[in-house]
DNA sequence: GTTCGATTGAAACGAACGTTTGACTCATGT
DNA sequence: ACATGAGTCAAACGTTCGTTTCAATCGAAC
């Protein structure tokens, strides 16, 4: 087996610890010493640590949304209209799919596209392209098929709340023991539940307008 | 009326600049420049920048904690056993209801609070105090009454949903304008919608356990 | 063997950060 | 009139940060 080229290895650090700590809460000096590799490593291969970001955000999310879309063209040749408990599936199930059965590096993925996806920082705003966009509208699309009589902007609301609940692993008051449950819940079986909240967050008949 | 003190106005600019920029990318000096004050005045009438924040997350948190609180209270004193849509009503109302009206500054708590819970900072975790779990707890002990069945990890689980959703204006991704939808949404429709979203989402049946 | 582009290395840069210091202001109590 | 204490102020401290610089290294092409 190759061992990994530098740039890799700083790809590999930077995920790991922009996961765990943010963007902000991680120094270049962290992700070079952690990879093994240089100070200005950083600098010759990507520019900037920004830059760097982007990078890794790029390499998580390409193939969640190769995942999604792919997910939706299997759909839409079985049936024109799918139901909204399958959208969701193929929607949100990448989204906690990318864990190669060890365990360590599943909850990581989803805690890094979390952490990127709601860093107040300026920098962890611009690694979107035109392939999220399009998967977007179309399972917007899809939605709102499966959801008649939903306004646009319900819609829109509901869809970010499916990214809210993958994020749920951040909520960390919610992580301490309780006297009600103490035990600590795995990963693999969130993925289910998620499914299952979602589903049913999904289907629930549009908001009559208030007043 | 009386002009706000030091104290005051700095707690005001802090938690103005950390429900923007999260805690790390906000400077103590931004704190103080926005609030008039002296640099120095951060140190002497907090200790530290992580002391202030946990002063304006307890300024912030309180009061919802004691309202999910008494909405509690006033449900079980006309029932037992509260159904699910009326607890997820006097839990989740709160964490929009800190808008006095002037939609300016009613984003801005609940973005104030995922922020909070979202920040991967060390610092960001050291603000929940008794009231919260007891609060936790109580909800916990209703929910698992009007949910019977539900296995206490996923009720949590779900829980932990009601926080991210709240959370859902951080997710920027589903801002962007789209095709399909092209107006953003406002603040007040969204706590009726998440009301919706959520209590579909508790109603779930239990997820049954897979293989 | 030499040249050349690509990569790595150690060191330093300037800026921004959180915190501390010590003098100053000023209303209050005696 | 004077002492007191809380509060404010400008200035500086030491650290850490992202970035840059420039020499050293290495493999392949000639």
């Amino acid at each position: 087996m190759a061992l990994p080229d530098t740039r890799t290895k700083i790809l590999d650090a930077a995920e790991h610890l922009f996961a765990e700590h943010g963007y902000r809460g991680t120094s270049v000096r962290a992700v070079t010493d952690l990879a093994g590799a240089n100070l200005a490593a950083v600098g010759y291969h990507f520019g900037s640590k920004a830059e760097l970001l982007a990078a890794v955000a790029r390499r998580v999310i390409e193939p969640i949304t190769a995942a999604q879309s792919a997910g939706l063209d299997e759909l839409l040749a079985r049936t024109p209209d799918p139901p909204v408990a399958e959208l969701v599936e193929a929607f949100a199930g990448p989204l906690f799919d990318e864990m190669p059965a060890g365990s360590e590096s599943g909850a990581r993925t989803s805690q890094l596209i979390v952490t990127i996806l709601s860093d107040p920082a300026e920098e962890a705003r611009s690694w979107t392209g035109p392939d999220e966009d399009t998967v977007r509208e179309r399972y917007l699309a899809a939605f709102a098929r499966a959801l008649p009589g939903l306004a646009p902007q319900e819609l829109l609301f509901r869809m970010r709340g499916i990214f809210a609940v993958t994020a749920v692993d951040r909520v960390e008051v919610y992580h301490r023991p309780s006297p009600a449950c103490p035990t600590v819940t795995a990963g693999e079986e969130a993925r289910h539940w998620a499914i299952t909240f979602l589903t049913a967050a999904m289907s629930a008949p549009p908001t009559r307008a208030p007043r």
